[in-house]
DNA sequence: GCAATAGTGTCTCTCAGACATTATGGT
DNA sequence: ACCATAATGTCTGAGAGACACTATTGC
């Protein structure tokens, strides 16, 4: 096991050091964290979008983000955004994407923004934070346009973070975290083929998921669905599926 | 396909805005690379390490890393950083892990430090860079102790920078990064059991790779080795191996 | 010959994919 | 009765793990 904790224990020697420091001598950058949210409503895989209410790229859809505060860590500061922007403050997944800090990225000076990327349950409505004048959830699939063109880069980011989540569905049981519970086991696939966009095989996912340990949990309870009824189940603990849930080729 | 450019044209209004624009208004901070630098050396994964030649923390052992200059991209300054440090300008792999921006991680100001992880085949020497007054490779199976601790977080960076390149050999060909060409597949299988630090069974292990197209490309050549002789191989062209190399369970 | 390593052949077990069948309950 | 969906059972092919065996070359 490796050591995990900083030791930041300051010497003497680094205190004089300190004392006549200068923060200024190296070139500075603001820092800001950008949210990538995704959620499974209609069956579609959505994101959401702010409208920007401030120059720069005023009335432009954007992810929503912010600057980090001066005694945040980057996870809080993202965590923050995450319930400004939807209320949620816990229960849903939030894990670092990656960061974006070309020179240029943003007009107003060096940014620099570390991406997180939000798997959430379907919500009631979105909820518009300080900044923003607007919010929506925009269908994935309606992407792609230069009509949706999102603000600054974050098309690149949206794209790293669709892809992030749809890889981490294979090996992770994080697409319960796109359903409220209980769920069944046809929600869960549906969380799937919505995501991955292609259809599974009804009964060799149902074989598979439980047949993987710590997946998920049965309730013991039934669902009346449409037609017939449904087990229902829980989100299980285990975080790594072995072996991995099978991703098809796209189409 | 979604769009991967950013389009940062100014309207008039943002140009108003910005002639008007205090950059000092947001919390600055420095932004930093610093680099996990792995290479296969004697039968050990090891990690380069600068022993650090000014306060704070001066003649403690970290990872290399240095600010990132006002006109260069984040992976540009990691590049420039390897290519400091190490004298490699190509052919190694180098990638963005993830970024580290506690406050109080550096006792200087607000970093925040964009960890990257380079794999790199044996070199001749380390080559110390302009900081630094000391270099080594350091064998990762001697980390652990608090003799061996690193400065900063920087413990904490290398771990996620290890567990990053175990998980990498399962599912791309970036073993073959860490050889010379050509090589033989014994060279690989060594390589991926001094990663892992388990034993590969040597036969199955031979015909997964030459059944996985375009993980190496045959030579046509043998070498001598001490009994016997080897195929030679390169490095194939797939970046995304399917299926995996399938990765023991840990001792 | 013996030792050590490279390379080939084959068997078995697991599991994904495909398909067939039954159960349920609303229309 | 009919249909859509949930749930169960079975077959097959791909592939990983294990083992036996041959080939080559230095000692």
């Amino acid at each position: 096991m490796l050591g995990v904790t900083a030791d930041n224990h300051l010497t003497d020697e680094d205190r004089k050091f300190l004392a006549g420091y200068d923060p200024h001598a190296f070139p500075p950058a603001a820092v800001t964290v950008d949210l990538v949210i995704l959620t499974v409503r209609a069956g579609e895989l959505c994101v959401l979008q702010i409208r920007r209410g401030e120059p720069p790229q005023r009335g432009r859809w954007a992810l929503p983000g912010g600057f980090v505060g001066p005694d945040e860590t980057l996870d809080e500061a993202a965590a923050r955004e995450l319930a400004e922007e939807t209320g949620i403050r816990a229960g849903a997944h939030l894990e670092q994407l990656a960061t974006f800090g070309d020179p240029g990225r943003d007009p107003r000076m060096r940014v620099v923004s570390v991406a997180y990327l939000a798997l959430v349950p379907d919500l009631p409505t979105p909820v518009a934070g300080t900044d923003a004048s607007e919010a929506r959830y925009l269908p994935v699939a309606k992407l792609g346009g230069t009509e949706q063109s999102l603000a600054f880069d974050h098309d690149r980011i949206l794209a790293e973070g669709i892809e992030r989540a749809r890889a981490k569905l294979e090996y992770t049981g994080l697409a319960a975290t796109f359903l409220d519970e209980p769920f069944t086991i046809a929600d869960l696939r549906r969380v799937y083929e919505t995501v991955w966009g292609v259809p599974l095989h009804a009964a060799n996912f149902r074989r598979k998921v439980l047949s993987t340990p710590g997946f998920v949990e049965p309730t013991g309870e039934k669902l009346a669905t449409g037609r017939g009824w449904a087990e229902l189940y829980r989100r299980g603990a285990t975080a790594h599926l072995h072996p991995a849930i099978p991703r098809p080729a796209a189409t």
